[in-house]
This record gives C-alpha cells, sequence and structure tokens, in this order.
DNA sequence: GACTAGCACTCGGTACAATTGAGTGCTAAC
DNA sequence: GTTAGCACTCAATTGTACCGAGTGCTAGTC
C-alpha cells in the first residue's frame, strides 16, 4: 500500500495511463454509456489487449480519475478524470460551417448593443447545441456623458443617466414635496454638470442647500450610486435554455438546472468567480454550486484593447463536448470584441 | 345513430353528466391518474351507482368530453372536457395567506417598472407554482416627454427618449460623416421640438433640408418610428420556468415548452390573442402553438382606468388547478393595476 | 323506463425466475 | 510486464403468472 508511491500532487499520469484515461472520456462523451475495457483496448492506438487494460483502470479508479457504476459496468469519468482530460486537451479549431455561421452572423447584426448581445447568446447556443451565456460589460469604468432630470409629474422624476459606453440607465425619484417645470429643468442642469465625467464610483460634491432642486439632485445622485454595477444582471442574456432539457435525463436535474438560471446574478456571479479564478472550465463540483454538480461551465472572456468588456460562456452536462465548446465560447468571444471594439478605433482613430 | 340527436352546438349536459364529468376532472387534477367510475360514484352527492356512472360515462366519451387511455382503465377529461370543466368553475378566492404574500409584495415592492415587473412574475410563479408571464404596456399611447440626442462619438450617437409612461428607450444612429458636438446639439435641440408630445405613432414633419443636423434629426425619428411598438418583447417578464420540469414529466415535453417560451414575441403574441378573443383560459390546442398542446394558459388583463395596460399569465399543464390559477391571475393583476394606477390618480389629483 | 347487482372480460402493473451478455478481477503461463 | 483464460457479478431482458382496477353487458328490480 505504501511501497508504490501514490502521489497526489502530481496531476502526471504515465503515457499509457493517460491514453487510456483519455479514450474512455472522450467515448463516454460520445455514447454517454461506461466504457469497457475491450472497447478501449481496440479504439485507437494502444497496442494492448483488454486485460492490461482493465488492470490500468482499477488503478485510475483507485486514483480517482475513473468510477464504476456497478461491478460488471464499464467505467465513467469523475470530474477529475474529465479535469485532467480537459487539461490535457489541444486547443481545437470551429468547425468550417459554424465558423461561417458566426462570421455571417457579425457581418449582419445590427441593433442595440443589448439585442446584439442576447442574439449572440442565441447563435451561441445554436452553434453548440448547450445553454449559452453572454454578458456585458459594467458600466463601472464608463463616464457619465449626459445626465437629465425628467418631470413625469409633480410627484415622478426620471433621472436618465448617458453612459459612454451607451448605457442609459434610469431611476425614478418620488420626492414628497411638488415639483414643477422649472425646479426640475434647473436640477437637470445641476445634475448635469455634476455628472458629466465622472464615472458611477467618482465620489461627487453635492450640494447642500435645501432648496427643492437641490434636495432633488441629491436624491437623484444617491439613486445613480446606490445601484451595484455589477449586480445588476441587465447585462447578462441567456440563450438556449431549453438545451438543459437535452442535456439531462432526469426532470429533476433539468429543473435544478433551470432554477439557477432563472436566477441571472447567481450566473454572472459563478462567471465571474471563474473569471477571477482564471479558470475557462469548470467541471462538475469545481463550480460551488450544487445543483449545478451535473453540469460543466466553459467561459471566455471577452476583452477590448486589454480591458475586460464582458464574458461568454457554455453550460452543458460534464460529458459536454468541451473542444467544441470551448473553440465556440473563444470564437464568438474574440467577434464580440472584434465587433465592438472595432468601432471605437475606427471612431477613436 | 341519427335517432338520438347528439346537438354539437349545445354545450350542455344535463345535471347529473356535468356532475360525473366535474369529479373526473377534479379528482384527476389532484390525482394526475385515470378516474374511474367507482370513485366518482362514491365521491361527492351522486347518489347513483358504479354502473350508472359508467354507462354515463361512455356517453360522456362518445360526445368528446372523456378519454380512455386503454380498455381497462378510468377516464381522462379531454381538452373539451376541461373546457366544460373550466366554463362551468365558479370563479373562486385566493388563500389568506397567498392574499397576504401578494398585498405584502406590493406593499414593499419598490424600483423601475421593469424591476416590479419581473419581480411580479417571479411572485405569481411563486403563488401558484406555475410559469408566470407579466407583460407591462406598450408604449404605443404613451406621449414623448423629452428626446435627446447624446453625442457618444463622432460617429455614433444615441437618440433617448422618454415616455410619459417613464419608459425610455435608447435607439442608436450611425452616420456617415462626422458629427461634432454643436450638430448634435442642435440636432437634439430640432428633436426635442418636434417629439415632445407626439406618440410613437404621430406622424411627425421631418425637416427636408440636407444640412447634417436636419439628417440627424430625420434618422432619428425614422429610428423611432421603425420601433413596432408591439414586437419589442422588452416589456415581457417570464418567472418560474423551472417550473416547467414539475409541470410535465416527459423531458422532451419540457424542452418543446421551454422553446417556446424562449422566444418571448410568440409568448407576447400568444397572450395579446387570447385577450383579443376575450379569453382567459386557453386549454390545449385552443392556445394554436403545437409544442403547447400539452399546455393550459391563464390570462387577465391589467386594466388601469379602463385602458389596456398589460396583462399576467399562467402557464401549467392541462391539468392545472385552473380555480386558484385564475384567482392568483386576477388577484396579482388587479394589484397591479392598483400600484400603477393609484400612484398616477394621486398625482393627477 | 331508469337503475343496479352481478359477471365475464380486458389489460396494465407487479412480482418472480430464468437467461443473457457485457464486463470485471484474478491467476497462471508466456 | 503482458496476456489468455476463466470464474464471477450484476444490470438488463425475457417470459410467465397473477392480481386487481376498471370496464361493458345483461338480466333482474323498483
Amino acid at each position: 500500500m505504501a511501497r508504490r508511491a501514490t502521489n497526489p500532487a502530481s496531476s502526471d499520469l504515465d503515457a499509457r495511463k493517460a491514453t487510456i484515461l483519455e479514450a474512455v472520456v472522450s467515448e463516454h462523451i460520445d455514447t454517454a454509456q461506461p466504457v469497457g475495457s475491450s472497447s478501449v483496448a481496440s479504439s485507437a492506438d494502444i497496442g494492448v489487449s483488454p486485460a492490461t487494460v482493465r488492470s490500468e483502470m482499477v488503478s485510475l479508479e483507485r486514483e480517482g480519475y475513473l468510477a464504476q457504476p456497478h461491478t460488471s459496468a464499464g467505467r465513467i469519468p469523475t470530474d477529475k478524470g474529465y479535469r485532467y482530460f480537459v487539461d490535457h486537451l489541444t486547443s481545437g479549431v470551429l468547425g468550417a460551417v459554424q465558423q461561417q455561421q458566426v462570421s455571417d452572423f457579425f457581418a449582419n447584426v445590427r441593433g442595440e448593443v443589448e439585442d446584439v448581445l442576447e442574439q449572440t447568446s442565441t447563435l451561441l447556443s445554436q452553434l453548440t447545441r448547450y445553454t449559452a451565456v453572454v454578458m456585458g460589460a459594467t458600466h463601472a469604468n464608463s463616464s457619465v456623458l449626459s445626465a437629465q432630470l425628467v418631470n413625469i409629474d409633480a410627484h415622478h422624476q426620471l433621472l436618465v443617466t448617458v453612459f459612454s459606453d451607451g448605457a442609459v440607465i434610469k431611476h425614478s425619484l418620488t420626492p414628497n414635496f411638488d415639483v414643477n417645470y422649472e425646479t426640475c429643468a434647473e436640477a437637470s442642469r445641476q445634475l448635469n454638470a455634476l455628472l458629466i465625467g465622472t464615472t458611477m464610483e467618482t465620489p461627487v460634491q453635492v450640494p447642500s442647500r435645501h432648496d427643492h432642486a437641490a434636495v432633488l439632485v441629491r436624491d437623484a445622485v444617491a439613486a445613480l450610486h446606490a445601484q451595484q454595477p455589477t449586480a445588476d444582471g441587465d447585462n447578462v442574456f441567456i440563450g438556449g435554455s431549453s438545451r438543459v432539457a437535452d442535456s439531462f435525463e432526469g426532470v429533476e436535474t433539468v429543473r435544478k438546472v433551470l432554477s439557477i438560471l432563472e436566477q441571472e446574478l447567481l450566473v454572472v456571479s459563478l462567471v465571474e468567480d471563474m473569471l477571477k479564478r482564471g479558470l475557462s472550465v469548470a467541471i462538475g463540483s469545481e463550480n460551488g454550486f450544487e445543483p449545478l454538480s451535473a453540469c460543466a461551465v466553459v467561459v471566455a472572456p471577452v476583452t477590448i484593447d486589454g480591458a475586460p468588456a464582458g464574458a461568454v460562456g457554455l453550460l452543458g452536462p460534464t460529458r459536454m463536448k468541451y473542444q467544441e465548446a470551448m473553440a465556440a465560447a473563444g470564437a464568438v468571444s474574440q467577434h464580440l470584441a472584434r465587433h465592438f471594439g472595432g468601432d471605437e478605433e475606427n471612431a477613436n482613430h
């Protein structure tokens, strides 16, 4: 037991074990069935008999890469097995048809940023047959181009703020005094002067007077700054959630996954957590959400001019086609960056 | 065959048949199982033996109200059976706990209209355990309070229009000439003058000159008016889509329903179609979408001061608890109307 | 004439045993 | 170290019998 040192820190397997593990994983991804020793032995380039494969499999199982549903069945990969597989994956390339599909999409897409992101999420989910997530950039680093207070009626004003990234955010004010047109216009003027050029995180020197306009200005600034830039969820688009239903066979699993997807803030935090940890793939329990323990998540950041500008992601079963998914996510994230970044470059040029 | 006149126009059944049908429907809604003659006979106030019930059931089956999964099983209602049941339903009242829950929600809810509607859809789905739809009013009848053109950069302008119902809509302009700050400000001034007080459907006399500001104005008006007021889908909120997974047992049905729900425009057209036809319940094939043939949809319009201001809806299996669903949808729609209408009344007062 | 007790019949569901076969672990020989 | 051979395990399939819920029909009763 102690002789053959099992080195837990080493994630390296001897070459043959690696080949076997990879064969098991990729066949299981294709067939969704437990994989037996004979099909591994016959497949590919292992010039070795099933018996030898079996003894290697026993060892792989001891080390936690494989599991056996029951005694007389083949092996299926554990999360750790998938992890090894993914870590040793040569990065694939998107198929030509799909590449064309992506190019066509970005050549023809038009409309507001939100519409583009929404449609992108649908595209990505069609490309991969998995559920797709597309997140836009937070407005935290954008500066205010215009802030306007609109008088809806005497007790309702709307602060409409336009940011340099094209985002428009509104906040309702409901003061407990009557506001006439002039007061509102005056407050609007002050807000504009005060906020233009600031970001949502810049502290602002609000007027300390007590006249109605000043109160409106203070309330408006407070409303604007109260907004959690990360936690708004306005900028998250989930496409192809119906794919969840054909990724898992149990209705109960489908329900659990859907109920997570419903809470877009959870999805945002999951993706951001992955980006923060530098992960591009989270397998099973790695994603930290128990209801998603049957899922794998692939993410790719969208980077414009070196700055983070959102992310795209894919959610599928742990036996997802990682190579395809990563290729698709990567391609779409790059196209997105070019789509939005390219414009700005032209303009700044 | 021709003697006992089967009057197809008459949806009236003799009293006993009606009782039996209702017993079958309500028991099947509870148990999801085929209902046999003996349980109908023992249940409730039918002072009649199972044999009599059976012969009535044969007749009900011939008339299309009931169906038999197989020879030696009980009966299940057809869509027509559910329809009769629903048409003869005494309108129920929401349970006290749930009533309280709704009141609490509307007493505490705050935020922008969209947030309120979004949260309302979650509330409604929690109340009923079905998937909920909440639609806001179209902006077709709202008038423009403010129209502003913001210069993002030389080739990107943003038309930000604020409507009297508090809606803020943005449209990107990408002219093929450079726009400086003054031109943009001038166009903005003209747009404001031109659009204030109009609705999205009011024709507007645009300037016919060819200077840059005039072109911007024309493009902006065109962009605004190109927006389909019904087809925007910005105003639809679907809550509790994960409930679909426990409304149906087959994964395939779940997938089909989800894929319809993903297309919010379809949902909008379904609900609007029902409202137009004056239906409050659509059962099975009545909703006109084949993939939703296993679903029933309950809708309730939201009416503020007599004007349509949106709708709420519920989607569940055809064996849904219609009374509860209708009560919940009705209560929520009324609360919504009061929530948004009440405010305005105070303000107009 | 309407109702019902009685009865033969149907057929899905369950329980059980037998069979099959994919796949294993072990061992002895190469 | 590898592998052929073999006994073993166990899920899945098949077949059989049976149960029982529920039916339709008929003959008799009120």
